[in-house]
DNA sequence: ACCAAAATGGAACAAGCGTTCCAAATTGAG
DNA sequence: CTCAATTTGGAACGCTTGTTCCATTTTGGT
């Protein structure tokens, strides 16, 4: 009964994700989307609601995307140590490639959280989640033997999320990736 | 010969930090510098340039504060392990304290540093030089028998920096003092 | 074939941006 | 006292921003 879209929806926000992940918010401008999805302003704004929404729309978009393959990567059934490694370095080259746009989230908690509460409830909820996910497979490790017992896994996790953070922030600005994995390395002796 | 400025020079530069380093550069509009720093638009052009360079003279005077209270930390004839405890003390401290703005430099890397060309200069020597500092403390930690020889300084420096890049974005966004310095400690076993 | 629904591109809008111009006020040196 | 220098606030500029309006085109179901 009417006519269907000319443009793939999720397409289409894959391309604003990448836009808005490498720019950020306040520099990618309305002109710039549309010019560069290919859809008109008005079909934008009827998809999608407002550039805020569309912005949000992509950011859910890229936590979701990435807390699946965080999933995948933790539900492997290997040694902790080596999964925490596959984990960083899958991190590191999803950050650093295509021009290092680093990571959308840390990117808005930068730029964003300070004075949009949305964003920053956004990120507390990830970061909470992401935290627990990491802290969980710690006590699984903990059950299991690999993993002293005296370690706390609850800060364990916030400390390796801190170095993912940090990590972040590293490849969109310097970009370099074989340092960036020989301090992932470093990282997980926190482990040992 | 002349009539003398009405305002500090170096006073209002510091309160141009302030406004930039919490909200960045993007989000901070020259009416808000004119309205908050309390000087007129055309004093402000005068004295320090454009907003652009405003922002890098704001930049520049932060990181040599930065730099200098670092070289303090570090020339203390402290064990090393209490002298990057205290480090990063004082970094959360710095980076939470009235509302948790983070650093500057973080923020302007994950900002700017991809479609800025001097702002990635400047990161990239500010990033050299800090991770310098850490490299010869922790060389200096080798030679007095505080540090295995097993262990590269060049790389422990690098990790460590990269975790105050990590806690940079999660005061600025989270502002959990009490974690960050959980989270401090933890890093630090990399020293043991 | 026709009509309702929806997409489209272009024009238009008000607001905010960084920046410059200008006239008036204020100062210190001679 | 006067003059040159330099301050200051306000008006103005041109541009970009996000957003909306509108007329047109294109589609699918009856």
């Amino acid at each position: 009964m009417t006519r269907p879209k000319e443009f793939d929806e999720a397409e289409v926000l894959d391309r604003a994700l990448d836009l808005f992940r490498a720019r950020g918010f306040k520099h990618t401008s309305f002109a710039d989307l549309v010019k560069e999805l290919g859809v008109s302003r008005q079909s934008l704004y009827d998809t999608y609601g407002d550039k805020q929404a569309l912005y949000h729309a992509a950011l859910a978009r890229y936590l979701v995307r990435n807390l699946d393959r965080l999933r995948r990567i933790l539900d492997e059934a290997a040694p902790v140590r080596q999964t925490f490694a596959e984990l960083f370095d899958a991190m590191i080259e999803g950050n650093c490639a295509n021009g290092a746009p680093g990571c959308m989230m840390v990117n808005a908690m930068v730029e964003l959280a300070p004075h949009d509460a949305e964003t920053r409830a956004v990120a507390a909820r990830h970061v909470r989640e992401v935290e627990g996910l990491y802290a969980s497979r710690l006590s699984r490790a903990q059950r299991a033997g690999e993993l002293a017992r005296t370690k706390d896994p609850v800060a364990l996790a916030r400390f390796l999320y801190h170095t993912v953070l940090g990590l972040s922030v590293a490849a969109r600005a310097l970009g370099d990736r074989d340092n960036l994995r020989q301090s992932a390395r470093i990282a997980l002796q926190v482990l040992d």
